[in-house]
RNA sequence: GGCGGGUUGGCGGAGAGGUUACGCAGCGGAUUGCAAAUCCGUGUAGACCGGUUCGAUUCCGGUACCCGCCUCCA
């Protein structure tokens, strides 16, 4: 049996990992709220739990592993995107332009995902779907006493639930003197939030026994959580962000609507992605979806690579000079494993890695040494556990070869190969060191004079907007970023032949 | 103000109270016209100050600095 240990939050303390029933492991995850492309950060807690997933379902058999992930697809932002279009001009109704704004935002969200080689949950409820559960939870919260009714809006009654803070260490007397809580006339006390508010007739709204309108953020993952997986479930997960007041309060609106259960027995958190040292923002001008990267040419396989470096529970920094250490390490392990078939298992090192609290950067140096080792078999199925060297994520590798594009490139070649069969090797290393700053390398293969250039190094070569941030499209022969960058190198390379004329 | 995370060799990044992390880069060697690739070898680093200990980078306390959350932003 895999030994597991996970840092649960609740504890904090690393506990070893016993489900609630082996035969049905349950895991939740809060996932996104379908307003736009996801940015980067969205990506990491997909990938953590990614590979949480699979070592469950490793350990434990992939039939008997249920995993679900919502999609939040009630919010503010959404619905000024919708309003947008009407406003544009569009004659169909809200609900229609809402949906329709979801439905491409979850499209985009499962091409991205899939992109960097994450499994499709066992189920992904959008919370408009419950809407129906999250009445009947809240409807049975006001009848315990743990909510109230004022003015079309119902409230959770912090004070009605006596653990309240307990996840993420704060005591409710301490939140109100920091002051930075919402000040409501209907509250009863400061902390009380939202469950249902009332909707103005121009946006959407549900009929509720409180009126027309719709859920307070929180309740739908109690709701979604409980139906799909039960009153007590094993593990959830999310981004250390979400810890308070999002986890804080689904909690206790869960712990009291079910009093009898344990809710959520580990709860885990992923801590933050960082560009370059320094936050993510908009206002930093380092913000960027996982669709800009994947436009740019960067692999989804090396963008995963990347975030398998660190580990969870640490902030993870994205540099590009990580991104190009991945690309040469995956590059030299797909060499290796080609025409491979994976072994049965995953390597045991690996497994006891993943198995210690997701230590992935211990696993990824696992596979540096089965790698080492020349065990190709090994390496693919090892890799295979992270999501790493799998046929959905390949084909990236592939290098550009010279009669692939450019008689400039041809040319230069040609005269490289006769300046070394003449024993002119002064103007041989000219030649190669030129290329060598283009970013080209020139080998001599058993099978002949090979030409290579890295998806990094072409990017060097794209034509640049005024933000001097790369022109996107996909990065594949014939894609017109490729051309793109070919045929800018394409004047460099003759300026290479003028002076060896 | 409250809560939480971090600080490891040139860079990235783990584990372990005392024995090589690992990768990249660097250096030495093999091979190569030179390279590339590959292979072999090579690095007493652990923010600062105390304490516990035979021994701490690893445990405890404090200081400094960085970061996140407390605002439906993962």
């Amino acid at each position: 049996m895999t030994r597991i240990r996970l840092h649960n939050t609740k504890t904090r303390t690393k506990e070893d990992f016993a489900p609630i029933d082996p035969a049905n492991v349950r895991m939740y995850v809060c996932g996104p709220t379908v307003y736009d492309r996801a940015h980067l950060g969205n990506a990491r807690p997909v990938i953590v739990f990614d590979v949480l997933f699979r070592l469950l379902r490793h350990a434990y058999g992939a039939d008997h592993v249920t995993y679900v992930r919502n999609f939040t697809d009630v919010d503010d932002k959404i619905n000024a995107t919708a309003q947008a279009r009407k406003d544009a001009g569009d004659p169909r109704t809200l609900e229609e332009l809402i949906r329709e704004r979801t439905d491409e935002t979850i499209r985009w969200y499962h091409e991205d995902m899939g992109a960097l080689g994450n499994l499709t949950p066992t189920h992904e409820p959008r919370a408009t779907d419950y809407i129906g559960q999250m009445i009947a939870m809240i409807a049975g919260l006001i009848a315990g006493g743990h909510a109230y009714e004022k003015e079309g809006h119902v409230l959770f009654r912090v004070r009605s639930c006596k653990d309240y803070g307990a996840l993420s260490g704060r005591s409710v007397d301490d939140m109100i003197a920091g002051a930075r809580v919402e000040v409501a006339p209907f509250k009863e006390d400061p902390m009380d939030f939202v469950l249902w508010k009332p909707s103005p007739d121009d946006l959407p709204g549900w009929e509720s026994p409180w009126g027309r309108g719709r859920p307070g953020w929180h309740i739908e993952c109690s709701a979604m959580s409980h139906e799909l997986l039960g009153d007590s479930f094993d593990i959830h997960g999310g981004g250390i962000d979400l810890q308070f007041p999002h986890h804080e309060n689904e909690i206790a609106q869960s712990m009291c609507a079910h009093p009898e259960a344990s809710f959520a027995k580990v709860w885990m958190h992923n801590e933050m992605l960082q560009v370059e040292g320094r936050k993510m923002s908009k206002s930093l001008g380092n913000f960027f979806t996982v669709r800009d990267l994947l436009d740019q040419g960067v692999p989804g396989e090396v963008i995963r690579f990347v975030f398998l470096s660190t580990h969870y529970s640490k902030p993870m920094d994205w540099t590009e000079e990580k991104a190009k250490q991945a690309e040469a390490t995956l590059r030299k392990w797909r060499a290796l494993v080609a025409g491979h078939t994976a072994a049965e298992v995953p390597a045991r090192q690996l497994v006891d890695y993943l198995g210690d609290d997701l230590n992935t950067a211990g696993a990824l140096a696992a596979l540096h040494e089965i790698a080492r080792s020349g065990d190709a078999g090994l390496l693919l199925s090892s890799a295979g556990l992270l999501g790493l060297l799998t046929p959905e994520l390949g084909g990236w590798e592939a290098v550009a070869e010279s009669e692939d594009y450019s008689d400039a490139l041809s040319e230069v070649v040609s005269r490289w190969v006769s300046a070394r069969a003449a024993r002119d090797y002064v103007t041989a290393d000219q030649i190669k060191a030129r290329m060598h700053a283009l970013g080209y390398e020139m080998k001599v293969t058993p099978d002949g004079v090979k030409v290579e250039i890295g998806h990094f190094a072409l990017l060097e070569h794209l034509p640049r907007s005024r933000s001097d941030s790369a022109q996107v499209s996909p990065f594949e022969e014939g894609q017109p970023a490729m051309a793109a960058a070919q045929s800018s190198l394409v004047p460099k390379l003759r300026a290479i032949l003028e002076v060896l004329k």
